[in-house]
RNA sequence: GCCCCUGUGGCGGAAUGGUAGACGCGCUCGACUCAAAAUCGAGUUCCUAACCGGAGUGUCCGUUCGAGUCGGACCAGGGGCACCA
C-alpha cells in the first residue's frame, strides 16, 4: 500500500521547517478566538510537521488514485506566500516517472491573494524532495502507525483545522442586517454544572444540525450560546470545597465552552452571555422594575421547607423522604413574605394562546393546559350555625356542584383564617396544624401523605336544607393556594373525600349513577369519580352531570347564595429565594416608606464578592455592609432585599438579549423583532412546563407594557429524549461505572476484583447511578463527527437515546464510508439512471426528514445513499452523487464533509454551498410492485408499469398461480384495488 | 395521590389504514491477509432439517375487504408535579 500521507509529510516539512517551530511540540489548542483565526492553523501545521501520524488528515488523498491535495498554507516566516501542492503518485513503487507534481503559489497584494508563477525548476526540486522522503519513510515506517495513516479520515487534526477555518469566516455570526430570511434556532442554555454530558451533546447536536441546514438552504441563522448560570449546585460547592460561586461557575463555563467549541457547533459566540455577569442581570433588574411599576409585581406570605438544624431554607429537591438532606432533620412548612409574579392575570390567555403554537408537541401544550388548569365550577357559602371570631360562613369552590346533596364535611386548609382563629384557642388543633407542617411542600408530598383532619366545634348549614348540619374539619390534604382554601367533601365520587370518610367514619352516599337502577347500589372500595345522572339529589335526579351543574349554578345564583365561577390551579409565581448565587431583587426595604424600588440610575445592584458559605443561610442576610442603605425615598435608614430571583426569572428573557445585547438597556425593540420569535427552540422536555410557560408569560408581559410587540416567544418548540445507559452494580448493591466492569460473554465483571457485576436497567444518564460516559474521552478518539453522528442515530430524536460502544463505533465507520469515497472519486463519464433516481429520492427524503427533526430518518437515508454509491459503477453521476452525499452529510458531520469538499476539489467552504435541489420527475419508478392478498393476507407480489387501472390490475392478480390455487375454481366475492399498491381478493 | 408518555426481531428502531421489520448495531459464513485489524460479499423475526406453509408489533375485545396504525378495557415500564435546572 502507498504511503502518500508520509510523502506529503515531506513536503510540508521542507515548508514549515524554519527556526524556532521544531521545538514548541505543544501548540496549545484552546487558543482566544481573535488569535484562533491565525495562530491555531499554523499550529496545527507546526505539530504535523513534527508527527506524521496526526498530520495525515491535513490532506486528502486516496489509496486508489494516489492523488494528494495539500491545502493552502503559509510558511510563518513568510505569511505573504502561500502554496498548494497537488501530487499524482501513480503506482505503488514509487518510481520517478510515476510522480507527477503540481503546484500553485499565490501572494497576498493588499489584502487579496493574487496567482504567482511557480517555477518549472521549483516543482522538480519539490518532486525529487518527495519521493526520496517517501521512500525513506516508506522503508523505516513502523507497519501498524503506517497502516493507521493510509488512507483514513483524521479528525483529531480536520476537526480543529475546520473550526479554526469556521472562525476565521465569521461563518455562523448573524448579521441582523442581513437582507437573507431569517430564522433564529436556540437550544435551551446549560447550567454550567463542570462539564459537557451527553445529554447536552445530543441536544445542540440537534439544533446544530438544523442551524447548519437551514443556513445552506440560503437563511440568515441566529445560533447563539449562553450560559444559564446562577443556581444553587454553585452554592454546594462553595459550602463543600470553599470555592467562591463565581469563580466555580466562570471557570465551568470556561471548560463547558471549551467542549462545545471541540465538537464543531455552529455558534455566534459574539453574543455569548452568562445570566451571572452584571451585564446581564442588570438589565434583568430593569424589567423587574418594569413589572413592579406595572403592577405585575407583589408581596405576599408564602410556604417554604425549612429546615429546623440547618436554619435554612430548603429546595424541593433538598427534601428526602421529608427530612433535609443535609442535616436529616424532618422538614418543616414556614411562613414567609416573598415576592409574586402576577401569572395569573394572563391564565386565559396563556391558555388561549396554546392554540396559535402549531409547531409545538401536543404533549407539551397537554401539559400546560393542565397546568393552568382551567375549570367551570360553583363558588358558594356555607352559612355557619354560630358565628365566632366575627366570622360566619365558609367560601368554598367546586367543580363538582352537582354532588351537593352527597357532601359529608367541609374542611378547610390549615393556613385557612378560620383554621388559625380556632387555634388560637384550642391548642389541640395548633398541634394538629403543627402536625401538618411537618414534611415538604411539593405536591406529591403533601397528596401521597396520609389523609387527615381536625374535627372542629364549627357545624356548616347545608344550603338547600337548614335543617342540614356538615362538621368542619381542618384537613392536611386542602391547600390554601387553591380556590377558597376550603371544600365540601362527597366521599360517595372523590377518592381524597372517601379516604377521609372512611377514616372518621362520615356517611357515604351515592349521588351520581350510571342509570337509575343502580340509585341504590352502595360505594366498595373507591370513589366513583365519572360523570352520570343525578340519583338521591331531589329535584336533580335524573339530572345528567352538566346539566345537574348548570342547574344548581343556576339556583345558586337566584338564591344568592353561590356563584358560576371560572377558576385556575394555576398560581401566582413565587420569585423570591433564599440564597445568594441570583440576582438581587432591586427593592430596598424602608420601615417609613415600605417596599422602594431601586432608583434606575443605580442599577445594577451587584452581588457582593467578600461573602462566606461557612454558615447556612444566605449570606446576603449577613453582610451588613451591602444590606444597609439609605431608602431611596425618604433618606432614612433601609436595607435591601436580600432574596434573589428565582433563576428561570433568568431564563425567561435570555432568547430576547441574544437577538439584541445593547450596552445601555435589556434589549433594542426593532432588532430583537428582526429574529423573535425563536423559529425552533430545543430542548428537554423535563422544562415542558415551568420554564416555559414562564418564558410565554414574561413575554407576554413585556409585551403588555409595550416594550416587544410578540406574545409568543417560540413559534416551534421540539422536546428531545434523554441519553440513556446501562446500569452495573457489584454483589454488594453499590453502583459501578461502565469503566470499571469487562463483559464477558453474556456476563460481566468488576475488572478489578474479579467479581461478577450485575447488569442493570438501561437508565437515565447520573452520577448517582454512575452510569455516566464523558463525551470529551470519546471525542478525542472518534472525533467530532462520529459523536454528532451517533446522537442523530437510530432513536427517533423525541425518544431516549441508549449510549453504547457498538453505536458510536459504526458512526465511526460511516465518516470512514464518505470518506473514501469522496477521496476516491475519480473523473468519470456517462450516466446512471438508475443512481440517480435513487438521488433524487434521496434529497427529497433527507430534506424532508430534516425538515421534520427526523435526524433519525435523515441518517438512514444517507446510508441508503451511500450503500448504493458504493455499488455504483464509476460514471458522471456517481461523481455528482458523491458531491451531493457530502453537502447532505454536511449538517451532521461539517467536518468530514468540508475535508472531503476540498478533497473532491470543490472550491469554497460546504457550510456556504447550497442544499442540493431534487427533480420530483424523478422521484416515481416506472414500474411497481402490486402486493396481491388473498382475505387480506399478502399471497403474492407482481410487477406492473406504473399506472395499471383497476381492471387491468384485478385481472393480473386474478391470473396469479398461487391466488388460482387458493381460490381453487371458486369465482372471487370482492376484489379491492388499491392502484399502483395492492389487490386483495375476497373470497 | 394527580397528570402525561411509551410498548414492534438478540438490540436501537422503520412502516399516508394497504408487502411488518427500512437503516444501523450485534451475530454467522465467505473473500482479501503469513496473520490480525480494516475493508468487501452473502445471510440473519420465530416455528418447520429444507420446501410448502404457519405464527407474529405488551394482553384481551371491537371497527374494517384489510389494523403496528383507529376505538375500548387491561398489563408493564418511564417522566412531570410549582424553591433542581
Amino acid at each position: 500500500m502507498l504511503r502518500l500521507k508520509t510523502a506529503a509529510a515531506a513536503l510540508l516539512v521542507i515548508a514549515v521547517a524554519a527556526p524556532g517551530c521544531s521545538r514548541n511540540r505543544d501548540v496549545p489548542v484552546e487558543l482566544a478566538p481573535s488569535r484562533m483565526t491565525t495562530i491555531g492553523v499554523n499550529a496545527y501545521l507546526w505539530r504535523a510537521a513534527l508527527d506524521t501520524i496526526s498530520f495525515a488528515p491535513l490532506l486528502q488523498a486516496d489509496a486508489n488514485t494516489g492523488v494528494i491535495i495539500t491545502d493552502w498554507y503559509s510558511n510563518p516566516n513568510l505569511p505573504t506566500e502561500r502554496v498548494k501542492v497537488t501530487v499524482a503518485i501513480l503506482d505503488q513503487d514509487l518510481r520517478a516517472d510515476a510522480l507527477r507534481v503540481t503546484a500553485s503559489r499565490q501572494v497576498n497584494q493588499g489584502g487579496a491573494w493574487v496567482n504567482a508563477p511557480v517555477s518549472a525548476a521549483t516543482v522538480q526540486k519539490l518532486e525529487d524532495i518527495i519521493l526520496t522522503r517517501a521512500r525513506d519513510l516508506r522503508r523505516t515506517t513502523v507497519r501498524g502507525k503506517a497502516e493507521h495513516m493510509t488512507g483514513r479520515f483524521d479528525p483529531a487534526v480536520a476537526d480543529i483545522r475546520w473550526q479554526a477555518r469556521w472562525d476565521e469566516a465569521q461563518s455562523f455570526v448573524a448579521d441582523t442586517a442581513s437582507p437573507k430570511p431569517k430564522t433564529y434556532v436556540l437550544e435551551m442554555f446549560p447550567y454550567p454544572s463542570g462539564r459537557i454530558h451527553m445529554g447536552h451533546v445530543r441536544n445542540y447536536t440537534m439544533g446544530d444540525v438544523l442551524a447548519r441546514f437551514r443556513r445552506m438552504q440560503g437563511r440568515e441563522v441566529l445560533h447563539p450560546m449562553g450560559w444559564d448560570a446562577f443556581g444553587m449546585p454553585a452554592e454546594n460547592a462553595a459550602m463543600e470545597r470553599g470555592v467562591h460561586p463565581g469563580a466555580w461557575t466562570r471557570s465551568n463555563i470556561d471548560t463547558m465552552r471549551g467542549q462545545l467549541k471541540r465538537l464543531g457547533f455552529a455558534l455566534d459566540w459574539s453574543r455569548e452571555l452568562a445570566t451571572c455577569e452584571p451585564d446581564y442581570y442588570g438589565h434583568e433588574q430593569a424589567l423587574f422594575l418594569d413589572l413592579f411599576e406595572a403592577g405585575l409585581v407583589y408581596r405576599k406570605e408564602s410556604e417554604v421547607n425549612w429546615d429546623p438544624v440547618d436554619m435554612t431554607v430548603l429546595a424541593n429537591e433538598q427534601v428526602i423522604d421529608g427530612k433535609g438532606w443535609r442535616s436529616g432533620a424532618p422538614v418543616e412548612r414556614r411562613r414567609l413574605s416573598q415576592w409574586f409574579l402576577k401569572i395569573t392575570d394572563f391564565a386565559d390567555e396563556l391558555l388561549d394562546g396554546l392554540g396559535e403554537l402549531e409547531n409545538w408537541p401536543d404533549k407539551v401544550k397537554l401539559m400546560q393546559e393542565n397546568w393552568i388548569g382551567k375549570s367551570r365550577g360553583l363558588q358558594f357559602r356555607f352559612r355557619l350555625a354560630e358565628a365566632a371570631d366575627g366570622i360566619d360562613k365558609i367560601e368554598v369552590y367546586t367543580t363538582r356542584p352537582d354532588t351537593i346533596f352527597g357532601a359529608s364535611f367541609v374542611a378547610i386548609a390549615p393556613t385557612h383564617p378560620i383554621a388559625e382563629a380556632i387555634t388560637a384557642r384550642d391548642p389541640k388543633a395548633a398541634e394538629f396544624i403543627a402536625e401538618c407542617k411537618r414534611g415538604g411542600t411539593s405536591a406529591a408530598e403533601i397528596e401521597t401523605a396520609e389523609k387527615k383532619g381536625f374535627l372542629t366545634p364549627i357545624e356548616a348549614i347545608h344550603p338547600l336544607d337548614s335543617n342540614w348540619r356538615l362538621p368542619v374539619y381542618i384537613a392536611n390534604f386542602v391547600l390554601m393556594e387553591y380556590g377558597t382554601g376550603a371544600i365540601f367533601g362527597v366521599p360517595a365520587h372523590d377518592q381524597r373525600d372517601f379516604e377521609f370518610a372512611s377514616k372518621y367514619r362520615l356517611p357515604i352516599k351515592r349521588v351520581v349513577a350510571a342509570n337509575a337502577e343502580e340509585a341504590g347500589q352502595p360505594i366498595v372500595g373507591e370513589a366513583e369519580s365519572m360523570d352520570g345522572i343525578a340519583v338521591n339529589s331531589e329535584f336533580l335526579d335524573g339530572l345528567t352531570t352538566e346539566q345537574a351543574t348548570a342547574e344548581i349554578i343556576r339556583r345558586a345564583e337566584a338564591g344568592g347564595w353561590g356563584e358560576g365561577k371560572t377558576a385556575f390551579r394555576l398560581r401566582d409565581w413565587g420569585v423570591s429565594r433564599q440564597r445568594y448565587w441570583g440576582t438581587p431583587i432591586p427593592i430596598i426595604h424602608c420601615g417609613k416608606c415600605g417596599a422602594v424600588p431601586v432608583p434606575r440610575d443605580q442599577l445594577p445592584i451587584v452581588l457582593p464578592e467578600d461573602v462566606s458559605f461557612d454558615r447556612p443561610g444566605n449570606p446576603l442576610d449577613r453582610h451588613d455592609a451591602w444590606r444597609n442603605v439609605s431608602c431611596p425615598s425618604c433618606g432614612g435608614l433601609a436595607r435591601r432585599e436580600t432574596d434573589t430571583l428565582d433563576t428561570f426569572v433568568d431564563s425567561s428573557w435570555y432568547f430576547i438579549r441574544f437577538a439584541s445585547e445593547p450596552a445601555d438597556k435589556p434589549f433594542d425593540r426593532g432588532e430583537a423583532e428582526q429574529w423573535l420569535p425563536v423559529d425552533q427552540y430545543i430542548g428537554g422536555v423535563e422544562h415542558a412546563i415551568l420554564h416555559l410557560l414562564y418564558a410565554r408569560f414574561w413575554t407576554r408581559a413585556l409585551n403588555r407594557i409595550g416594550r416587544i410587540g410578540m406574545s409568543e416567544p417560540f413559534k416551534g418548540l421540539f422536546t428531545q429524549g434523554m441519553v440513556t445507559h446501562e446500569t452495573y452494580r457489584a454483589g454488594d448493591g453499590s453502583w459501578l461505572s461502565p469503566d470499571e466492569v469487562r463483559r464477558d460473554g453474556d456476563d460481566w465483571t468488576h475488572i478489578e476484583s474479579g467479581a461478577p457485576v450485575t447488569l442493570g436497567r438501561v437508565e437515565k444518564m447520573s452520577k448517582s447511578k454512575r452510569n455516566t460516559i464523558d463525551p470529551e474521552p470519546i471525542i478525542a478518539r472518534y472525533g467530532a463527527d462520529a459523536v454528532r453522528w451517533f446522537m442523530l442515530s437510530d432513536s427517533p430524536p423525541e425518544r431516549d437515546l441508549e449510549w453504547s460502544e457498538g453505536g458510536i463505533e459504526g458512526a465511526a465507520r460511516f465518516v470512514q464510508r464518505v470518506w473514501r469515497l469522496a477521496s476516491s472519486d475519480a473523473v468519470s463519464e456517462g450516466s446512471d439512471e438508475a443512481l440517480e433516481r435513487k438521488l433524487h429520492r434521496a434529497i427529497a427524503a433527507v430534506t424532508e426528514a430534516l425538515d421534520g427533526l427526523q435526524f433519525n430518518k435523515a441518517v438512514a437515508q444517507l446510508y441508503e445513499l451511500t450503500s448504493a454509491i458504493e455499488k455504483a459503477k464509476p460514471s458522471a453521476m456517481r461523481s455528482k452523487a458523491i458531491r451531493i452525499l457530502v453537502q447532505l452529510a454536511a449538517p451532521a458531520a461539517p467536518h468530514l464533509s468540508e475535508e472531503a469538499w476540498a478533497a473532491l476539489g470543490e472550491t469554497g467552504m460546504i457550510v456556504d454551498a447550497p442544499w442540493p435541489q431534487f427533480d420530483p420527475a424523478l422521484l416515481v419508478e416506472d414500474e411497481v410492485t402490486l402486493a396481491i392478498q388473498v382475505n387480506g393476507k399478502l399471497r403474492d407480489t407482481l410487477n406492473a408499469p406504473r399506472g395499471l387501472d383497476r381492471g387491468a390490475a384485478e385481472a393480473l392478480a386474478l391470473a396469479s398461480e398461487k391466488v388460482q390455487r387458493l381460490l381453487d375454481g371458486n369465482a372471487p366475492r370482492k376484489v379491492i384495488v388499491v392502484p399502483d399498491r395492492l389487490v386483495n381478493i375476497v373470497a
